[in-house]
DNA sequence: GATGAATGAGGATTCATTCAT
DNA sequence: CATGAATGAATCCTCATTCAT
């Protein structure tokens, strides 16, 4: 399924001048538009709205973007390429056991997409994809199988070292997700309407679950 | 006759066919709302097509319900709650290890509520509680906190016995309900935008999780 | 033109039974429904909030009235008889001073009419007047004309006695009616979203009204 | 694509005219929405048939006023206060007889208030004030009370020059006042129902009036 | 007769989208 | 390019009126 068709379509020019890139807007416009829908979701946010919050007018949104669903696919785009090529590249690389590997994944996984506005885009995702069941079966595609497909071969490294028990990859996989996804929604809905102390701390939630995945709730003969 | 012509006579033709039920109309209305919810989301769901899909007119619906926002809350607080009492009562008579106990409340829980139309609650809260803070707490109050205190009681159970080993109860905790939660948002976006094969199957996908968090991913020394 | 047209037309009875006559339903619900229609104007009074204050159901206010149009007219048609005849009887007979008569044809108004819900009949076909044309219209017939004909037949009796100036009638006619007019109107609207404080007391704004125009502003030479 | 099939198409086909009036177009809504309501009333009024008159659409009305009810106050607002200032000052500057000040000052009223659109304020007024007490008091405070002070003031001056009798000034006043609203109350309700025969010339009428007003019915002695 | 549940046309209001400036 | 005034389809909600009980 090719990317272009996210893309915003840029009113296909009769005669092509010249490609005129990105300025700033786009990208505050993207930006913007992020934060609102994962915030409100896409019905409820209005297009001014975003436009308001980038700092331009209605009219120049829908300048770069034709529509407001064209913006929403606009803005999945940018936000999926989440770099699995690097994360594969410091799979290949990683010295160390694979419990550290684990425990480094999903740290970096917090730094580097959790804690920050991207991981809005997997709520975001979750929430609407019965309304874009397109934009849906292309983030499973281009997101969640290469996710899947890395932590399957975390977990495999492990058992061939004889680290892990010889689980079913392709459920024993969901136990890491499950833990990503569970952050996110809480992050992005209860958790921005609970008091802090009725909160979780990301961190301690990542190491506690990481540690039960690793050693269970069993305890051990001695 | 003048008079006639200052107000449109709107002489209503006879109507197809009108039951009288009103006992059952906010029960076939409550239904059918959660359906739509769960399926398109609040904003994008008319209020014309809960009605008709309950089998009344639009009029009939804010006959029962004050508003659109009304209606939603009215079908967060109709599928809560109940469930609780009877399960922490199943808790204390329950026999047997606490292992199984915990394969048990999973199992339960897809049973009565995973599997059934109500998961979709959870879903619609996830989506929806930036838009709606007051059913969130609501929510949050109802529904997570004695779900927690639940799942809490069970672990202290396992680690009371030695069965299980002295983890923190509050993060542990969420190994649990990141299980369910996981379950609940795929079953209602991503699930339902992929092909069969791509899928899960949730009993399957329940024991998987059950087996994992119990003895962990770690080689167990012989 | 006819009465019989502003009477709730009944369901034209194919075989005439019997001529079931008003219990108090009918009675009671013109009362209400006047009370309602002059507070708040016609479109603004709900058919239910009439039925509700006749402590009936909404459906049998539509056994009554066919329409809330037929209401309108039905109230109008039952306050309208204002009892000419009897104040022209008053008339032939009064015996004394012109201006005596003048005054108490007032006094009498407002005891009997003024003072009473009667009055509001007045502002209601003042602000309905262009929505009902033809109610307007009839109004104008069975009552405006004939009070200032009575206004009139007093006036040229003060002329014929000498009493009075050789003044225009029907000119002089709306001298009295204006006082009235005002005075139904101010009670009916501005006097009711006022404090007492800044409102007229109307008895004495009759006497003041009758004493300036008996007298004049004019100072008279001595 | 089956995007598209997900949000109706909703190709808006171009605008037949569309003029760039911001200025211009409070106050031509204002015109319009002040013909509509004296026409018909407030609530058989619809939004969109203010827009058409005012030539523009629907949504344009609300671009402006925040609700119709918005739009009632603005009218209200708009058409007010400002005379009073401009009349107090020629009160100040009048040479001559208070008679003649008085019968200028109704010919004036009459001339750039009662027989323009404006004096439709004052019907709307009355007919609606119980549906809008806060209107009902803006009204009293900015017209009623300012228009009673001025005439109490003329009054005062006659009485002082020796030309008038002293009369009650509270109550006098509303002999102008009762003038006033009656012809305004006949000119926007009645006289709109009647034949041109059976209707009175306004400029007649107040010539009467303040004939009457200023010398009385009684005939003098000689 | 009475009731009140049900209906659906009607009207206020919103907001994505267009386009003259 | 950018703006924001203008548009009108879409949607929520009201309420006169009907009719099964």
């Amino acid at each position: 399924m090719p990317l272009s068709k996210l893309l915003p379509t840029t009113k296909a020019e009769p005669h092509p001048k010249r490609e005129r890139r990105k300025d700033a807007r786009p990208g505050e416009l993207l930006e913007a538009a992020l934060d609102l829908f994962v915030e409100k979701g896409f019905a409820a946010t209005r297009a001014e709205e975003v436009a308001a919050r980038a700092g331009v007018s209605k009219g120049t949104l829908f300048l770069y973007f034709q529509s407001k669903e064209d913006l929403f696919k606009a803005v999945v785009q940018e936000n999926l390429s989440v770099r699995f090529v690097e994360w594969n590249a410091e799979y290949e690389t990683f010295k160390g056991s694979t419990s550290d590997m684990l425990r480094y994944c999903l740290k970096v996984w917090w730094e580097r997409v959790g804690s920050t506005k991207t991981s809005g885009i997997t709520k975001l995702i979750m929430s609407e994809a019965h309304n874009f069941p397109e934009v849906a079966a292309f983030y499973q595609a281009e997101v969640i199988r290469p996710a899947a497909a890395l932590i399957c071969r975390i977990l495999q490294r492990g058992i061939d070292s004889g680290e892990f028990r010889a689980v079913n990859l392709e459920y024993a996989q969901y136990s890491v997700t499950s833990v990503i996804i569970f952050l996110v929604m809480w992050k992005h809905s209860m958790g921005a309407c609970v008091p802090d102390s009725a909160n979780l701390d990301p961190e301690q939630y990542i190491a506690s679950q990481v540690d039960l995945l690793l050693n269970g709730l069993l305890a051990r003969a001695p």
